[in-house]
RNA sequence: GGGCGUGUCGUAUAGCGGCAAUUACACCGCGCUGUAAACGCGGCGUCCUCACGGACUACGCAGGUUCGAGUCCUGCCGCGCCCA
């Protein structure tokens, strides 16, 4: 008896989009969907009601976070993360996979998931390398450009330092299933090693091996039936790893899939890297990106078959001022809103547009005032899970491809 | 009237004789992809379309010393404090 129940509702005709609704033991989520990234038990800056008024159905938490100061602990005692941040709705946990690489080889080089470029110089333009042959970044790396230096990695887990504290922290599939548990999300993930941009193929394979590894070690490990577990797919941007792992993830009895690590900048990379893996998977059951979800790629990326996707961007962004339009990203703090008195996106049903114009916004922003991030948050999450929803319709109507080739014609995105 | 001190980029500041000249704020932009992120980066005298290149103009004003002055000297002007 499964925790989840994955109902596909249509199917497009000339992608691979599908919308489903995936129910889960707090509430059934309509898929594809936005996750909304509530790090700490906390959307920053929203209390539940808004994020639930932007038209987030799920909120995913972290464990690596919620571990630091024995928080899991007391959210166990609250009566679950929903309970506990009083969110009425389908809970998600991270595993703390992403740290592997942020605060390892992230931190090493001060880069993100999705660097453009190398140290040592640009990437050959429109080179994806499908194995591990002469035109991998493999080449064009450096030896200090494997391991992570910040973090230990071992068979068995991985160390972290905590960066306020200082105190060492362990995490592994055992520690991480066993914390994730007691946080009681609807959904977890399996911890996994989330590899770099820079990592070299040879690394990445390790990685996607030791991924695997630890996989099983996660099911093992899991004891509550009230909670669905999703494997983690590495490997890169290189197809036999991405085939390798998405056949050694396929073959474990996950109730879902992650989609993890690098996946490629551009576009065409983004949709081909995804591809390698959903083409994998079992169609019964939901597929999660983790961590993409701009508007940028976001439609594309439901093409190629993924149900849900995570993103801190759409929210960062908004703390940060950059708001999304239909007509493309708005920088609110510029000088040419400080006397714009029309909304910020006329049409728009959410909290931001309906009521302020850009002036005040812009205002907001200037000052330093707290109402401006939160607004524009409920903004940004409230136009992605619009743009979501349209997938979703369009899907059911047989008209997604139009959708798609709609949205990103005027190449405000 | 006498003594001491002070005058630098919008504001506030740094500046042992060799800097278009520090820092902060402000201002103008940009970036952010499983949140070490209410954060970070760049620009900010003028001009040469850009410049790691070049030219010019700059540290109250006017002279002076010096190869070279925001930095030293003299005078003036403004401001501040103290004594009469």
């Amino acid at each position: 008896m499964a925790a989840i129940k994955f109902s596909t509702q249509a199917k497009d005709t000339k992608t691979h989009a599908r919308m489903a609704t995936l129910k889960t033991p707090h509430g059934a989520i309509e898929t594809p969907a936005f996750v909304a990234v509530g790090t700490l038990a906390s959307v920053r800056t929203l209390a539940p009601d808004e994020i639930r008024q932007a038209g987030s159905q799920v909120v995913l938490a972290n464990t690596y976070h919620l571990y630091l100061e024995g928080r899991h602990e007391v959210i166990q005692k609250a009566g679950g993360l929903a309970k506990f941040m009083n969110w009425d709705g389908p809970t998600m946990t991270d595993s703390g996979g992403f740290q592997v690489f942020s605060m390892g080889f992230g931190a090493d080089h001060g880069i993100g998931k999705n660097v453009p470029f190398f140290p040592g110089g640009d990437l050959p333009a429109g080179s994806l390398p499908t194995a591990g042959g002469a035109e991998s970044p493999a080449d064009l790396t450096r030896s200090e450009l494997e391991a992570p230096r910040k973090i230990k990695i071992t068979e068995d887990g991985v160390e972290f330092q905590s960066p306020r504290e200082g105190n060492i922290l362990e995490l592994s599939p055992e520690i991480s299933v066993k914390i994730q548990q007691r946080l009681g999300a609807d959904i977890f993930f399996a911890f996994d090693e989330c590899t770099s941009p820079l990592s070299s193929y040879e690394y990445t394979k390790q990685a996607v091996g030791r991924t695997t590894r630890w996989a099983k070690r996660c099911i093992e490990a899991k004891t509550r039936s009230d909670q669905a577990i999703f494997g983690v797919i590495q490997g890169g941007v290189w197809q036999d790893l991405r085939n390798q792992s998405t056949k050694d993830i396929a073959s474990l009895p996950f109730d879902g899939y992650g989609l993890g690590g690098p996946v490629g900048i551009s576009r065409d990379d983004i949709k081909k890297v995804i591809g390698w893996m959903t083409s994998g998977l079992p169609e019964e059951k939901p597929r999660h990106l983790l961590g993409m979800g701009s508007p940028k790629e976001l439609v594309d990326v439901i093409a190629e078959g993924v149900d849900l996707f995570d993103c801190v961007v759409p929210t960062r962004e908004a703390r940060n001022g950059t708001l999304y339009t239909k007509a493309g990203k708005v920088h609110i703090k510029n000088a040419c809103h400080r006397e714009d008195f029309s909304p910020l996106e006329g049409g728009c049903r959410c909290h931001l547009c309906t009521n302020f114009t850009r002036s005040y916004l812009h205002h907001l922003f200037r000052t330093g005032e707290l109402l401006g991030k939160r607004l524009a948050t409920i903004h940004n999450l409230f136009f992605i899970n619009e743009l979501v929803r349209q997938c979703r319709d369009a899907v059911a109507a047989g008209a997604f491809e139009d959708f798609r080739q709609e949205f990103y014609a005027n190449g405000a995105y």
